[in-house]
This record gives C-alpha cells, structure tokens and sequence, in this order.
DNA sequence: TTTAGCACTCCGGGAAAAGGAGTGCTAAAG
DNA sequence: CTTTAGCACTCCTTTTCCCGGAGTGCTAAA
C-alpha cells in the first residue's frame, strides 16, 4: 500500500506527540491537532492501516499508537523538517567553546557538558587521529650525568618532553650524537616500527648511550600511542533518571555503567556527517531501546572527532540534530581558526 | 543512663543487621542473633531505653528499630571491629593499581574504579598538591626563526615542553641570553610572581625577545597552576540505583549529578589518617542521608591524595574503612617506590 | 469514502480488606 | 529488681476489588 499523505500527516502527528508526552496518542487527539477537518473515526482507519504497515505499534488493544522503529526511520528520513536554532541558541554554544585548545580534555568536557544540558540528554565527545602521528624531530639536553632531558616534536608540531634517568653515567657531551642517531633512525616512523628497530641500532653505540637510546624510544612511542588514543568523554548520564522511560532503575543503572565504563563502544558515524541510529538499528545491545544522534567534525586534517547524544528512541530529532550539528561547526571552526597559526611544516 | 554492656551488644547487633538488610530490625530477630540468652521481651526493654537514648530510631512505632546517626557514630567509635582483609583482596588491590605513574590521570581513574567495585559504592580520589610548585630550570630550543621550543623542569622533576611561535622573527643565537634571562629571574617564583616580575625585565631586551619571554612565562605559569589544580575523579555513580535508598529517581539523580559536576565540594579529611562522615554530619545538603568515609594517601612529601567512598548512612564502615585503608597504603607504597628513583636534586 | 454510534477492552487509581511484623504494657515468675 | 510470657493494639504492606476513562474496532448510514 502507498502511503498517502494524509497517512504521512498522520504519522508524522504521532510523533511529534509521542516526543512531546511519552504517551501513546489517541485518535481523537490526532484529529483535533489536524484542525478537526475530518474525524476521529477517519483518523482511526487510517491509524488501523499505519499500524498493519508497521509504523506504528500499540502497547496494548484500546490503547493510542506509538511510532515503531520504522515509524521513527521515515519520520527521520522524509517527515522531519530541521530545525532552525534561535539566536540565543548559537550564542550559548559558542560560549561554551571558549577555551583554548591545548586544553583539548577539557574542550572535550566542555563541550559535552553543554550538549547535554541543551538537549537534555547525555552526551558523548571525542577526538582522534585519523592518520598515524609520528616524532619529527628529537632533542636531548643534559642535566646531570645521570638526567638528561628528551625532547620531542611530533608531527602535529606539538612537543613533548621527559626527564630521562639513566642507570649509567653518560658523558653529556656524547648527547648530540644520540640526538643524531635517534633523529636519523627513528623519526617519522610508527610506534611498533620504532621498537622494531631499535635492536638494529645496538651495536653502533656505547652500553650506556644504548640504554639512553632505548629509554629515549620507549617514551617516544608511549608517547604516540597514549596521543593516538582515542579519548571518549561522557557528560550529563545522570540525565536518564529523568526520563519516564527509565523510571526502572535496573535499566537506568544498565545503561548508566555502560556509558560510563564501556564509551569506547559507543557508535560512530562511518560515512556521513551526522548519524541518527534508532533503537534496534543499534548493535550493541544496551542501546537498543535507545538512540543515538551522533556527528562528526573536522579538526585540521589529520584529526576527526565526534559529538553525540544518547536517549530514548522518543527523542526531538529534529531538535537533537540541529543542536549537534551547531556544535559540530563550532567545533569545526574552533579548531579551524586555531590551526591557521601553525605555519604547517612539513618534513624535509 | 550509662550504656550496659548488654546495650551496646544490642547496638551493635541492630547496626550490623541493618546494614546487611536495609530493613527495620526487631526484637526477636537481636534476641535470635544473641544465642538466644535473653527473652525477645528483655531485649524490648532494652531498645526502648536505647531509642530514648536517641542511638535509635522507629520509622514508625510498631516497626523494628533501625540506628540513628548518633547510633552510627557509636558504632564506628566504640564498637566496630577492624576488619581483616583477604588475601584475595589485598591481591586485587594491589593489581589494581599496576600502572605506570607518570599516567597520573589514569592511575586515580584506574584507582577510584577498583575501590568503587570493591566496596560497591560509589568512590572518588584525587591528588593535590601540599606545596607550591615552581620552575627549576628554562630551555630554549631553536627550530627555526619562527619557531621555537620551550623546555622547562618544574620544582618536583618533572619536564614540561612547548612550541612558541613567534609573532617577530628572533635570531636563534639569541635563544641562549634568553633561557639565561628566564633563568635567573623567573625560576622558583610561583605563577603569581612570575607574571608580576615580567615586566620588570621589559626593558632590558629587544622588543621580539621579549615577546618571546613573556609568551615563555606566561606558559610557564599556565602549566604550573595546571599541575596544582587538585583533580578529582569519580567512579561509580551508577551503583547508587542499586541501593534501595536511592529508589526514588529524584533522590538519586540529585546525588549522581552531584557526584559528576561537584566533586570538587566532597569533603577532604582534615586532620586524620581517616575520616568517616556520617548523615548529617556532611556539611553539604545533598550528602545529608549518606555517609562518606575518606582515607588519605602520602605522595613523596609535597603532595597528598585523597581517596573516597560515598554510600548509604547504612553502610558496612567496618568493610569499607579497611577496604579504604587498603588503597590508601597501596598507594602510598607505589608512590613512594616511584620517589625513589629521582635523587632529589634541590635547586641550589 | 467519511462519519456517527456503540459495545468492548484494558489500564490506572483508589478504597477496602487481609495479613503480618513488632511494639508496649501488665502481671507473674525468678 | 530483673526477666519473661501473654496479649491487645498499631501501623505498614500487599492484595483484591471495583470503577471510570480513554481508545479502539466494527457496523451501518450518509
């Protein structure tokens, strides 16, 4: 059967409505918000037909239509028309970015913080790399001849750096040669080719200087994989014992440890800018009486990150989205602006 | 009334009881657990005298007796007994805490987490600093005459690092006059007096230079304040729903939100090793009906963490303290292993 | 195709009843 | 003077029952 549409009206009523009062909604409720141009008892047929179709499902005989998961999807793909954020709005989500960006933990807990408290729904952030990072340069500075200092600048231009501690004395005058060889052998490579490598450089030195060497590389990539790492950052979960649909504290608690010890799973959109996973679409199984909105923002090129929100599968789309896709510019501009002042330098 | 032995045995049984049940408990079920000595009619008597006495309280006359704060504090004072832990579990803890330190963030994440499914209760932990830090020593390293990098070693030996990008070129020979600059006038000052002090020196070098030193500093101060901020992480919330004061959505949701936006207003032990909170003891409104026990830990001599557990008034103290006191030397004893290493160089 | 009418279903809430755990008192016994 | 048994009473909790309302589905007429 075509979906008229009337039907189309219809449904798209029975969402809106559902959204609003958690209540599955009545012939006679559709009728009247329709402007009363025809009948309940039209409205009924009609909702008698959505439901054989599987759009709309209904809790019990004698009680009003809620969206299925199918309803939800064609509300979302053809019905929902997006929604213009006030003024007020896009001013409250630039403020919460202001933050400078080192602090990018912090811009992450930020930024989550506000999501969540706009749309009143947990949210979850993050940012990661999208290439592999890798050391473009080493330096060693002496302390004592027991202590020197490793730096590093890696090849999103930010340094690291680390107090080495040697077993053995070392004479600070041989620490240029070691910053040759380690920038000789071991810049632009991946942490695993790095200690892959480091065996093939032992014999050219000194015990010591061997000892240096491979603390150097341990740190090196420590220090990428821990900047590689994908960091997740959840706000707000409390916000679910909020909801009707989580008035049961075994399915609140459920969801809560998962959003708290298991972020890493939470979805993340694969191709395009903004996902909207609607219950059973879920894979894992904690989410699938829940849904996800999530989108993806660019930070420079190498990097990508992700902002999204958790909730029932009665969730304002629309309202989600366009708050999302708000906050996914103004992360993308942020980190844009920021990104203009490193004259990018490539490795000769 | 003074307190009989017999009372305080009773006293002791009710809190006991209550704690493993949640459940008022009554008379016959103490004249049970006592062997049976003593009629359910004497032990009557008795818990009349002792609720007059204000150790307990009826939610209801006809209802069993359940402690009252004061009862509590008796309890944890006078009549708990240390608990011993297992093997098993001292193993557990100290497995819990295998991580490398310099992941401090992850090491009290790591921490809070193993606490909080030990004791079942929600946990938080932090580190803070006892005294100010400062700077020990400046480097400056060229990368080019835009661009170079910041190295600085901090009062407790610890390397921080950071590109600078230059709005005016600097010649790289000049680096080194500048580190001495930095050296000699902005070292051991705390971040206060570091940007107090800069301008004094804005005379005595070129223009670019010093834009170059007050970029240097005001990095330099920016990660000092940084290291001192006291962190706190939590763990846990979560296990509140399982808790059957915590039923009610509203009341649990206000202790959750608490617990993930707050933290920084959970008590911190004063004075003592220990520190247990009971009821309204809690200064703050929303821990009034819970407890909180708190042990602190030693890290090397100038810093000191924190590490605690939030739960119902009826809460098993005697598992949790020890529990507690487990992480607490387990803590300890990682840090001060770690301490060992750096010979503690003092800034001449 | 739409509409009105009507019987029927099912949920939710409230009142009433039943059940039970525990107290407090009294009076007797140790 | 303390302990104990006995018993009436209280108050909570759970269950049951009943009723009203909202909403459906069907039928028959417009």
């Amino acid at each position: 059967m075509e979906l008229s549409d009337r039907k189309r009206q219809i449904l798209k009523v029975v969402v809106e409505d559902y959204v609003r009062t958690a209540e599955p909604v009545g012939s006679k409720a559709i009728a009247a918000e329709m402007g009363g141009s025809v009948s309940s008892a039209t409205i009924r047929n009609e909702l008698s037909d959505l439901t054989e179709m599987g759009y709309l499902e209904q809790p019990h005989t004698s009680a009003g239509r809620m969206p299925s998961p199918k309803g939800y999807r064609l509300y979302v793909n053809e019905l929902m028309e997006a929604q213009r954020l006030s003024l007020a709005e896009t001013e409250k989500i630039n403020q919460s970015l202001q933050l400078k960006m080192e602090e990018l933990d912090r811009l992450l807990a930020q930024a989550g913080r506000a999501v969540s408290s706009l749309v009143r729904y947990p949210a979850y952030v993050s940012a990661s790399r999208k290439t592999e990072l890798t050391v473009r340069r080493f330096e060693l500075l002496a302390v004592d001849e027991r202590n020197c200092i490793l730096v590093m600048m890696t090849s999103d231009s930010k340094v690291k750096s680390q107090l080495l501690r040697m077993q053995l004395k070392v004479d600070p005058a041989d620490l240029p040669a070691a910053a040759n060889l380690l920038n000789s052998h071991f810049t632009n490579t991946d942490p695993g080719g790095m200690s892959r490598h480091l065996m093939s450089v032992a014999d050219q030195v000194s015990p010591q200087l061997f000892l240096l060497l491979s603390q150097a590389v341990g740190f090196a990539a420590d220090a990428l994989e821990e900047a590689g790492r994908r960091e997740i950052v959840t706000a707000g979960a409390s916000r679910l014992l909020k909801l009707p649909e989580f008035r049961d504290a075994d399915k609140a608690h459920e969801l809560m440890s998962f959003l708290a010890d298991s972020k890493e799973e939470l979805p993340q959109p694969l191709h395009r800018e903004m996902e909207i996973l609607i219950g059973p679409e879920n894979v894992k199984e904690v989410l699938r009486d829940t849904s996800v909105v999530v989108a993806s923002y660019d930070i420079g090129d190498d990097m990508r990150g992700l902002i999204g929100v958790v909730g029932p599968t009665r969730m304002d789309y629309a309202a989600v989205a366009a708050r999302l896709s708000g906050f996914a510019e103004g992360l993308t501009r942020l980190f844009g602006k920021q990104e203009e002042l490193p004259p990018k330098e490539e490795p000769k």
